[in-house]
RNA sequence: GCGGAUGUGGUGAAAUGGUAGACACGCCAGUUUUAGGUACUGGUGUCGCAAGACGUGUAGGUUCGAUUCCUAUCAUCCGCACCA
């Protein structure tokens, strides 16, 4: 017999597969196709990890499962190797990415053939590749041309240490990863796909698809979605603009003297032509329209007039339009003075060109331009200026915009919030009277790391003073405030604040003293039909000097709950409060604190029979003054039912389990504000409205008015594609001045990535393409012009956003995918991969898929037809595997100590597919066992090779039986991705076959055409499980060709039923005795042998009330 | 805080309304060989001599019968998190 030496036998297998290309597979539509994916590995330095030795294993059992059952079976594999930890490896080595690139791939390789995956290697593909990324360019430009891709200026994470920018990959816990500086914010162009065009479609296809509720969920919860309305609130300035010039040139140098000077600004147009005059100022970097101070004597008019005629020499200037007055405050350059004073807004037309010289003194400072309104809108004008021309371009009134989902507490609006880097602030900041102030706090709130923003337990904002909102419905001016609370990416980065029914607002004003208006009466309970009305009161009592609170326990029914009660004729709520609190608990002295709004209870009062009440309840809170107590005074029906007890804070919680009690003490004590829904109040002739109604009245009022809609907003933003690293895609897109952004045409695709002499992020933050000018300084595709290529580089989720559709054509130069290919794969059928995907590449890639789909380019909309995702394999401590611990496996060692196929066989029995477990050797130990005895079985069996003599009937029809069985249970376990059971079953049928009782009768000869069957269909049933085994002994059995290529036993349906089986008896549900009963036997036979049997007969004592038959499973016997 | 999941022997786990703990590790005993590991056989939820009782995080409920369904609660893990 041939010792079992995987060392030996798997080499030579791997070997056979790969010469034989037995897993190549073409579009053969004579038979079912079946497309098998698990995501392609970042080919990193360290090899393959338990995590991907888990992923690819399921799908090579799955793979190889599908192929045996007559499949054409696509499973292919490549590497997506773009990315930063090449890059880094790169810039640390000085090895070029590609050749590290090469190098890891290779080892990959050898690792993935060890393991035995038959993955079809012709198919192969490298998203590094340029004639891979090609199409991933081309795939850039169709969103670029659909209109999807665009660039804008927006905030990304930036890494103040090493002046780069960085990926949200990167940063961890808002530090960035590698040097643990806490990252910011930082505005920079950047390429952007509108994935949230997609919004709705990503969440709806979910229901078209087979994903687990846990990943389905996760998507709908990144997405998202919310529904609500955008309310315009207008805007009302009250005082004189005034600009304190912090941002810009002209700011205050505190070391310089402080002058007081008033005077003119003026806007001088050409005379025929739409330019107006402005000043190259010399000292500094800036240009302004006319300015200077008024003399003595001097009117604003006579005053700008002269200076016009001094600055630039014009002298028939015509004053045409007062824009009324500003205060400004700036700093001087050419006197080296801070200067503040008001300022008169004119605007002259020129009525010729005639001018006299202007004096060299004069030039020195500055010299006159023409300035286009182009250039007016592009050029950085002091505020003050700028707010000049704005005035004279006819300012629109403004308005904020906010979202909210609850228009229902419109009237319950005391304040407005606008986000830090809310637009209008810039706009509104130099008419507020505390602009230095605003200033400051919105220069630290965009500084400040997002970590700080999110842990900061105080809120913290500013008034934005002298600024107004107006309330669309009330007309009521409400204040406006900067607070980093409210998000600027979300909604409209606005918020109208509800401090009574929102926690944040609530919490911000009472930390900033606003007012609170309650609009909606808390409800608690639900409504029932026929309700019998009460007023009543719940008493909360404070001991202030033990902080506990007045309680009364009813006991196991009732639980504790406080004082309440209903209010008698003519009684108020606070006599009522203090009448019970006498009544039931004797306490005298109380100290009212304060009382509740209505509170609409409902509730089935179970002491009183069932009666269904719908009560109005004020709770009333006092403090104890001191412990005085008089007798209780209780009714009949209360007496001796209760106890009265103080509890502590701690306990409240826990036994205080009703809903209004409950609402009551959080109200009191824990000042929780009411978030829920509840019938209208204050809230004019929308009172008694609630819910859905209330939002449906309000908003189409809004409406009506044309200062309010419905809106839907999500927190999926859009995708920030653009990446300031060399080592990516580079984006396909060539800036000309004169014809903007020209996408690179298609017969230039790909645009390769160029050789560099470092791979180093440069200071500026941009590529390391940047400084590549050969590279950079291009024609413009389209004017033929001196262009610049785009130096950004796709993220390292684009090259995996399509992989799956490139592996079905992998060779095609003229398409990214031919149509023939996509008709036969159409979509994937399984997609493996790891949770840590869930809302990153597997939310990307079906984003990308749709729109594909929409263009006509792929023929279904979804790209995965099912989707799993694996539990993390921890290491045997219990902890994550991590190279810094220590911890992690290698599996390079583990299949020379124990084989591929140990390998494969632990990692699927381990544990189901799905849950996170840890490693352990020893079980591995336990699995390598299995297979050693198979083999010892099978080649036992084998070697009873000659049928001589009449088999037992009895004992090969109880040995088929099993075996069939078992490979019913291995098939279902296999379609039900549950390979630990169809390893265990396995592992059945072997300690079985092996029983001395057994496996001495099976080695007869009489017996050998059945040891024959049953090793062949055992070696069959192993082999997706265990490829070199099966493949070994398979021809050990005497076939020539693959057990992978051979078809998948069946079973026969006659042979997977019993005639007789062992029934549970139960007496009272409880076990009492097996019987064993043909299949057929009538259900009085049953009964009759469950009776007889003498372990149950002697619990049958009483009369038996009920008799259960399950067929198959068990009797049950009822006795009283 | 929101969303999702999980909770069963010493351990990984099985059973999804019908004999709780399949299969495996570990442990105990034995057999063979031996210095030992390996291999093989048997045992192994807890209490109890036994009959039997108890037992699936905790407390209730539905049911003839609940690990499985319902309600509450605790714990752990994962994802998101000032999303208006």
């Amino acid at each position: 017999m041939k010792r079992y030496n995987p060392s030996e036998i798997e080499p030579k297998w791997q070997q056979t597969w790969t010469d034989t290309q037995l897993y190549k597979v073409t579009e053969d539509s004579s038979r079912p196709k079946y497309y098998m994916l698990t995501e392609f590995p970042y080919p990193s330095g360290d090899g393959l990890h338990a995590g991907h030795i888990r992923e690819y294993t399921v799908g090579d059992v799955i793979a190889r499962h599908k192929r045996m059952q007559g499949h054409n079976v696509l499973y292919p594999m490549g590497y997506d190797a773009f990315g930063l930890p090449t890059e880094n490896y790169a810039i640390k080595h000085k090895i070029a990415p590609q050749v590290a690139t090469a190098t890891n791939v290779a080892n990959f390789r050898r690792q993935f053939d060890q393991l035995g995956l038959s993955f079809d290697w012709s198919r192969e593909v490298n998203t590094t590749d340029p004639d891979y990324y090609r199409w991933t360019q081309w795939l850039f430009l169709q969103f670029l041309k659909a209109g999807l891709a665009y660039q804008d200026e927006i905030a990304i994470n930036w890494c103040p240490k090493e002046k780069t920018g960085l990926a949200n990959e990167e940063v961890v816990n808002g530090k960035h990863e590698r040097c643990g500086t806490p990252v910011e914010k930082k505005f920079l162009k950047q390429w952007l796909f509108r994935i949230t065009d997609y919004a709705d479609r990503l969440i709806d296809g979910l229901k078209t698809v087979d994903f687990p509720d846990k990943i389905a969920n996760q998507q709908i919860n990144w997405i998202g979605r919310s529904e609500g309305a955008e309310i315009d609130f207008a805007i009302k300035t009250q005082t004189e603009p005034t600009f304190y010039q912090f941002f810009e040139p002209g700011k205050i140098k505190p070391e310089h003297p402080f002058v007081e000077r008033d005077g003119i600004l003026a806007i001088v147009k050409h005379w025929n032509e739409d330019k107006y005059l402005g000043l190259r100022w010399k000292q500094v970097d800036w240009e302004t329209f006319i300015t200077g101070g008024i003399e003595a004597g001097q009117t604003p008019e006579t005053a700008a007039l002269a200076e016009i005629q001094q600055e630039t020499g014009y002298i028939n200037a015509r004053l045409v339009k007062d824009l009324g007055r500003m205060h400004s405050q700036f700093f001087h350059v050419p006197k080296n003075q801070n200067r503040h004073g008001h300022f008169k807004m004119l605007y002259f037309e020129l009525q010729d060109d005639k001018r006299v010289t202007v004096a060299d003194e004069e030039q020195s400072i500055h010299e006159p331009v023409w300035l286009t309104r182009a250039e007016i809108a592009d050029f950085k004008l002091p505020s003050s200026h700028r707010f000049m021309w704005e005035q004279l371009a006819g300012r629109p009134s403004d308005s904020v915009r906010v979202y909210t989902t609850r228009p229902d507490t419109l009237f319950g609006v005391t304040y407005l919030v606008l986000a830090p880097e809310h637009p209008l602030i810039e706009r509104y900041i130099h008419q507020s009277s505390n602009a230095e102030e605003v200033s400051i706090y919105v220069k630290a709130a965009i500084g400040r790391a997002e970590l700080e923003r999110q842990e900061a337990k105080e809120k913290t904002g500013v008034e934005l003073k002298g600024i107004k909102s107006v309330h669309p419905l009330t007309g009521e001016e409400l204040p406006i405030w900067v607070a980093d609370y409210v998000l600027a990416g979300y909604g409209t980065g606005a918020i109208m604040a509800v401090p009574a029914h929102d926690e944040r607002d609530g919490e911000f004003a009472a930390q900033f003293d606003l007012p609170i208006i309650p609009v909606v009466e808390p409800v608690t309970g639900n409504p029932l039909p026929d309700e019998e009305y009460r007023r009543s009161i719940v008493a909360l009592v404070r001991n202030p000097r033990t902080n506990e609170v007045l309680s009364i326990n009813w006991g196991q029914q009732g639980g504790n709950i406080f004082i309440g009660g209903g209010i008698d004729e003519g009684e108020d709520v606070v006599e009522t409060a203090r009448r019970e609190v006498l009544e039931e608990t004797g306490y005298i002295n109380l100290k009212l604190i304060g009382q509740s709004e209505k509170i609409h209870h409902h509730y089935i009062a179970h002491s009183k029979g069932g009666i269904k009440r719908g009560i109005d309840v004020w709770g009333v809170y006092f403090e104890l003054e001191n412990d005085d107590r008089d007798e209780q005074k209780l009714e009949a029906d209360e007496e001796g039912k209760f106890t009265v007890e103080w509890l502590p804070s701690t306990k409240v919680e826990q036994l205080v389990n009703d809903e209004l009690h409950k609402y009551v003490y959080e109200k009191f004590i824990g000042q929780k504000c009411y978030i829920g829904y509840g019938p209208l109040v204050n809230s004019g002739e929308f009172d008694g409205l609630q819910g859905d109604e209330a939002k449906a009245a309000i908003v189409s009022r809004l409406e009506q008015m044309g200062v309010g809609k419905t809106a839907k907003k999500y927190k999926l933003r859009d995708w920030v594609f653009s990446r300031q690293h060399y080592w990516g895609e580079p984006i396909p897109v060539i800036h000309c001045p004169k014809d903007g952004v020209v996408p690179v045409p298609d017969d230039q695709l790909p645009v390769t990535l160029p050789p560099v002499e470092s791979y180093e992020p440069t200071d500026t933050g941009e590529s390391p393409l940047a400084a590549m000018t050969d590279w950079v300084n291009v024609e413009c595709p389209q004017c033929g012009g001196p262009a610049k290529r785009e130096t950004d580089t796709m993220p390292n989720w684009a090259g995996s956003n399509w992989y799956y559709l490139r592996y079905m054509d992998p060779r095609n130069n003229q398409a990214f995918v031919g149509e023939k290919a996509l008709d036969y794969w159409q979509h994937v059928d399984m997609y493996l991969g790891g949770m840590e995907h869930t809302t990153l590449h597997l939310l990307y890639s079906r984003f990308c898929h749709q729109f594909l789909y929409d263009q006509g380019l792929v023929p279904t909309p979804e790209p995965y037809a099912a989707r799993r995702g694996q539990g993390i394999v921890l290491a045997a401590d219990g902890r994550k595997m991590s190279k810094s611990i220590g911890n992690v496996i290698n599996p390079s060692d583990i299949v020379a100590k124990y084989g591929a196929d140990t390998m494969r066989l632990y990692i699927l029995f381990m544990a189901p597919y799905d849950e996170t477990t840890p490693w352990s050797d020893e079980r591995l130990g336990g699995v390598n066992r299995f297979a050693y005895r198979v083999w010892t079985l099978v080649q036992q069996l084998a070697a009873n090779t000659t049928q001589t003599g009449d088999p037992d009937g009895t004992f090969v029809t109880e040995v088929d039986r099993f075996v069939h069985k078992t490979l019913k249970k291995v098939h279902d376990d296999l379609h039900d991705m549950r390979f630990n059971t169809a390893i265990a079953t396995m592992m059945e049928l072997l300690n079985n076959l092996s029983t001395p009782a057994i496996n001495t009768r099976i080695i007869e000869p009489r017996h050998a055409d059945l040891a024959t069957r049953t090793a062949r269909t055992f070696v069959l049933m192993l082999a997706p499980f265990a490829p070199y085994i099966a493949e070994e002994l398979w021809h050990e059995l005497g076939s020539d060709d693959s057990v992978h290529t051979a078809a998948w036993p069946s079973y026969d349906p006659s042979l997977i039923k019993d005639d007789v089986v062992e029934l549970a008896v139960q007496v009272n549900g409880k076990l009492r005795g097996t019987i064993l009963a043909a299949v057929e036997a009538s259900e009085t036979e049953i009964v009759a042998a469950a009776k007889d049997n003498p372990n149950v007969a002697k619990f049958l004592t009483g009369t038996i009330a009920k008799t259960i038959v399950i067929p198959r499973r068990l009797v049950n016997f009822v006795v009283k």
